[in-house]
DNA sequence: TGGTGATTTGACCAACCGGTCAAATTGACG
DNA sequence: CGTCAATTTGACCGGTTGGTCAAATCACCA
C-alpha cells in the first residue's frame, strides 16, 4: 500500500481529515476543500493519493467495518454466558464512546440504505452474527441464561450502545449534559443482566 | 397558512416529495431539481411556494417533532405501570415502522448535531423527558416496577425501536429480511418485561 | 553533484447548485 | 366575457463542486 513514508503520512492525513467531515457533514454536504483543508493539503495533492471522493469514503467504510466487527468476534463460547454478553456490550458502548466519529459514518451511511457495503451486510456480517446468535440460543437451550431470540438480542446491543454515541446531542439534551456515560453503563449493565438472567 | 385549495395541494406535495428525498440523500445530498421532479413541479414553482432548500427542511422538521413526543405524552401516571411503558413503547415501534422516513430524516439530523433543533431537545424535549422520567421513577419507589433510571429507560425506548426503522438495512441483512417487525415486537416486549419486573 | 521519480501546485474546466426574474398562463369571480 | 390576482415557466446568474493537467518542486540515492 503505502511504499514511502511521505505516502504513508499523507494518506494517514488525508483519512482522519475525511473521517472528520464525513462525519459531520455526511457524504453529500462534504467537499474535497473542507477535506484537503482539514489535511493541510491542496485540493489536486488530496486526489493524487486519492483518485475520487468516492474512493475516500469507501476506503474509510471498509476500513471500519473490521474493526467494528472484531468485538463480536471475541464472544466467547467457553466462556461465561452472562459475563460474555455484558462483555461484549460494555466493549461496545466503549468503543461507540471512544471513536464516536467512526460510529457516526457508519451509521450515516446504514441510514442511507449502505448502498456502498450491502454485500457486507448480507455477507460476512450475517454469517458472523448467525453463528453468534446460535451460541447465545445454545446457552438459553442449556438453560445458562434466560431464554432469547439470538439475533434480537445482539441487535439490541448495537441499538443501545451506538445510540449514545451516533444521538449524543439527543442523549445530552435529555441528561443535562454530565455524566451521560456512566449512567449509561450502569443502566445497560442492569438492563441486560435483567434480560438474561431469569 | 393555505388559503386556496392549489396551495394547499402544491404544499402537501412538495412536503411529500422533499421527506422522500431528504430522507433518502441527506440534507446536503438532496437537491431542489429532484425534489421538485418528485413533486411534478418545476424548481421556479417549487421556490414560489417556500422561499429556501432550507426552509422546507426545517418546516418538515418542525412538524414532524410534534407527532414524534406525541406518543410519550400519552405516558398515563395514573394507568398500570408496566402496560403503560409497553405501551408506549409499542406505539414507538408502531410509529417507526409506519413512517421510516420521517424517523430516518430525524435521526439524519440527530447525527448531524441537529443545528436546527437544538432549542427544542433542550427545551420543550428536555422537559417532556423530566417530567415522565419521574413518573416512572415514583413507580419504582412506589415498588411497583423494579428500580431503574427513568431518563436512561426513556432514551432506551428511543434507542430499541427506531434502530429498527433506521437501520432497517443492517436489520434486515442479519435477520434474512422476512419477518423482521414480528420478532422485534415479541422480543423487546419480554425484553422491557424483565427489566420492569423483578 | 546530478539525475530521476515522487510529490505538489496554480490554473483551469464543465457540470451542477440554489436561487432570481420578467413574462406567460391559468383560475376565480363578478 | 373581462379582469385581476394567483400560479407557472424558461432563461438566466454567480458561486461551488469534483476533477484534470502540465509544469514546478522536492526527496532520495548513486
Amino acid at each position: 500500500m503505502a511504499r514511502t513514508r511521505i505516502q504513508a503520512r499523507n494518506r494517514a492525513l488525508i483519512r482522519e481529515a475525511a473521517l472528520d467531515v464525513f462525519s459531520r457533514q455526511g457524504f453529500g454536504g462534504a467537499t474535497l476543500d473542507a477535506i484537503a483543508g482539514e489535511a493541510g493539503l491542496s485540493k489536486p495533492n488530496l486526489l493524487y493519493y486519492y483518485p475520487s471522493k468516492e474512493a475516500i469514503y469507501e476506503d474509510l467504510l471498509t476500513g471500519l467495518l473490521v474493526v467494528w466487527l472484531d468485538p463480536l468476534i471475541a464472544l466467547d463460547p467457553a466462556g461465561d454466558p452472562v459475563e460474555e454478553l455484558l462483555g461484549y456490550m460494555r466493549r461496545k458502548l466503549d468503543l461507540s464512546h471512544q471513536m464516536p466519529r467512526e460510529s457516526r459514518l457508519f451509521a450515516g451511511e446504514i441510514l442511507r440504505g449502505a448502498p456502498r457495503i450491502e454485500e457486507h451486510l448480507t455477507g460476512e456480517l450475517h454469517r458472523l452474527v448467525a453463528e453468534k446468535a446460535a451460541v447465545i440460543e445454545a446457552w438459553a437451550a442449556a438453560g445458562r441464561i434466560a431464554p432469547v431470540d439470538g439475533r434480537q438480542t445482539i441487535i439490541s446491543i448495537w441499538a443501545l450502545t451506538q445510540h449514545y454515541a451516533d444521538f449524543d446531542v439527543q442523549v445530552r439534551a435529555v441528561l443535562g449534559g454530565d455524566d451521560a456515560l456512566s449512567g449509561a453503563a450502569a443502566h445497560l449493565d442492569t438492563l441486560f443482566r435483567r434480560l438474561l438472567t431469569r
